[in-house]
RNA sequence: GGGCGCGUGGCCUAGCUGGAUAUGGCAGCAGCCUCCUAAGCUGCAGGUCGGGGGUUCGAAUCCCUCCGCGCUCGCCA
């Protein structure tokens, strides 16, 4: 047990004996204040009312019968509150121990044995990752960081949609357009090549029916499992992912599956689903198209049929979905989809679904809403879209040009390095400290904001730690708080010990949010501890705070690992 | 029209399983580099927590209602 909560048992423990005392029954909340308050705190407004009288009498009355000693520092009436305080020391020592002994895996939870697999990103392959799809990976690939910094198994699995319209519009494109006819990106990536084929080919499939009667003709023989125009699609899609997958890869994520709707009508499976479907109780036809009726799951509106395969008896996305969910629950324990908020409908559906096939498990999902544009939402089609890749081209050029003004002792490599550490961490950061069901419009100066609540104020105190242990040379830590006196040492302190519950909340309670924020808290306590507490030159001292330095650089490189933000040793 | 989500200082945001003076940041104003990286620090200013009812000792938080924004209601994916 930690020391905190060991520290809670002995308050409820105490503050139970004293209300019977009082011939109270212990009904009662515990709260945890602003640290600057107290570490615990029990309203008592509630007891008011059993005990008729005033809830700062009764908290003056608990205060006097609880004694102040072992891990409990102090009791104290206030408000109405009975506030505890625990023994600070003990805290400070152990925090301090524990970050030195366990380094990178101070905050880490135990290894639960249990395997979530998180699906993340999936955009269709029909154009490059946008800014409006970009929260996706962010999210996700956060997310199983913060999983895994809990304690749990985590696997990352992209579901490509390599299957439908889409993705057969842009093969007939790519194979039926005249390349001088169309735009030129001058960005050198197939994905950014391919995507103004596929708005070639929307546009003309909307104006020329002859081109819509050729995709028509194209899609069914795909449904047909015509090999020829099967290879075709999938030269296609293979060549937008690796352009996807060097998007993902510059902004340091890389998922470990890769998993192709196609191969669900390959196996069979999809069609299997079809089956077991019909056999239930829920199915129904209608012109020869097969669907399940939900009125009686909860599903509300105008349609609530969840129609599972077209009047020729192919399958429909979902019904791929489906299958792909069944596949997926066999290789996990649990698993988490990230998805954007146009999926919510069809998400309740698929779960319903799942649930009459008579699947245990459930799919978790966490949805995230769009990024859009001041002048609207984004579309590939439209071609009213930033660019991921734009946007990480800008942020580190900004990055570069920032590191230019202030230092001129840096190699170019060395230059480029930082910038694109910065960089990248600013647009990560920017999208994971907010929470993901709030909508957000996209504008470049907030989006490349360095300064404040920003990556680069975290890496920045990072790389200023770092600067200070390289100049302190050896030291021997000091695992004892006790010359730590000063507020500024004790708030790092308090922040320090805070970790492994926000690791906690991060994963468990997936607020990854709560990440960034407690990020932004320990490096303004830390620069607050920075301007106003001298290290290098102090005497007895000295190594005592070296060592709340070297556990603060420990921290923080642990919370920028959760971030999977980069942490540069100087900038 | 139905369902789901969001609405907090000029802008972004935390808090939302009810509790003490509503958290930070950006922009603004005023200071701080003879000391460990000023991407920093200190201070000032800025709030009817969308509006209105209700429940409660107590509401940003719960309930009702209205308003605004987003998503959604395909034999698309």
């Amino acid at each position: 047990m930690s020391l905190k909560e060991s520290f809670r048992e002995e308050v409820k423990r105490r503050v139970d004996a004293a209300l019977k005392g009082m011939q109270a029954s212990p009904i009662y909340e515990m709260e945890s204040p602003d640290s600057d308050i107290a570490d615990l705190a029990i309203p008592c407004f509630g007891l008011a009312k059993q005990l008729r009288r005033s809830p700062m009498v009764i908290a003056e009355e608990l205060a006097s019968l609880i004694e102040a000693d072992g891990p409990i520092q102090e009791v104290k009436a206030l408000n109405g509150y009975l506030n505890f305080r625990m023994d600070q020391h003990a805290l400070f020592d152990d925090t301090l121990k524990g970050i030195i002994r366990d380094g990178q895996d101070y905050g880490r939870g135990k290894r639960k044995g249990i395997k979530i697999n998180v699906e993340h990103t999936s955009t269709n392959p029909t154009g490059p990752i946008h800014v409006g799809r970009a929260r996706n990976p962010i999210i996700g690939d956060t997310l199983s960081r913060c999983l895994r910094m809990c304690g749990y198994d985590v696997e990352t699995e992209y579901y490509v949609n390599d299957v439908g319209k889409q993705v057969v519009l842009l093969t007939w494109g790519v194979n039926n357009i005249d390349p001088s006819s169309v735009d030129k990106s001058d960005r050198d990536k197939d994905d950014h090549q391919l995507v103004f084929y596929y708005r070639v080919a929307n546009k003309r499939m909307e104006e020329e029916p002859s081109v819509q009667a050729e995709i028509a003709s194209m899609l069914q023989r795909f449904e047909d499992g015509d090999p020829e125009v099967i290879e075709l699609v999938r030269e296609t899609a293979e060549k937008m992912m690796a352009g996807l997958k060097a998007t993902l890869r510059s902004i340091d994520v890389e998922l470990d599956v890769y998993t192709w709707e196609s191969k669900y009508i390959a196996d069979g499976s999809a069609k299997d689903v079809v089956r077991r479907l019909k056999e239930t109780p829920y199915c129904g036809m209608e012109d020869g198209a097969a669907y399940l009726e939900l009125k009686d799951f909860g599903i509300h509106g105008k349609n609530t049929r969840f129609t599972f395969t077209r009047n020729d008896g192919t399958t429909l996305y979902t019904t791929r979905d489906l299958a792909y969910h069944l596949d997926k629950f066999g290789r996990c324990d649990r698993a988490i989809d990230v998805l954007g908020e146009d999926q919510k409908l069809g998400n309740q559906q698929l779960i319903i679904a799942l649930e009459i096939l008579g699947s245990e498990k459930k799919p978790e999902p966490m949805f995230y809403s769009f990024v859009s544009l001041p002048e609207g939402k984004m579309s590939t089609r439209r071609g009213t879209v930033v660019y991921l890749d734009d946007l990480i081209d800008e942020a580190v050029e900004r990055a570069y040009e920032e590191i230019g003004k202030r230092r001129d002792d840096l190699s170019e490599e060395q230059m480029r390095g930082i910038a694109r550490t910065i960089g990248v961490g600013a647009v990560r950061y920017n999208i994971v400290r907010v929470q993901p069901e709030k909508q957000l419009t996209f504008r470049w100066n907030e989006a490349l904001n360095f300064d404040g609540n920003s990556a680069p104020f975290l890496q920045y105190s990072y790389a200023r730690a770092c600067s200070m242990l390289r100049k302190a040379g050896d030291f021997q830590p000091v695992q004892d708080s006790h010359l730590l006196e000063d507020d500024f040492e004790k708030r790092l302190l308090r922040s320090l010990s805070r970790f492994p519950e926000v690791v906690r909340e991060s994963g468990e309670e997936r607020k990854i949010h709560a990440m960034a924020a407690y990020g932004q808290e320990l490096a303004a306590s830390f620069n607050q501890f920075y301007a106003a507490v001298p290290v290098l030159s102090s005497k007895a001292e000295r190594d005592s705070r070296l060592t709340l330095v070297l556990c603060t650089r420990t921290v923080l490189a642990n919370v920028l690992h959760c971030l999977g933000i980069g942490a540069p040793e100087e900038m």
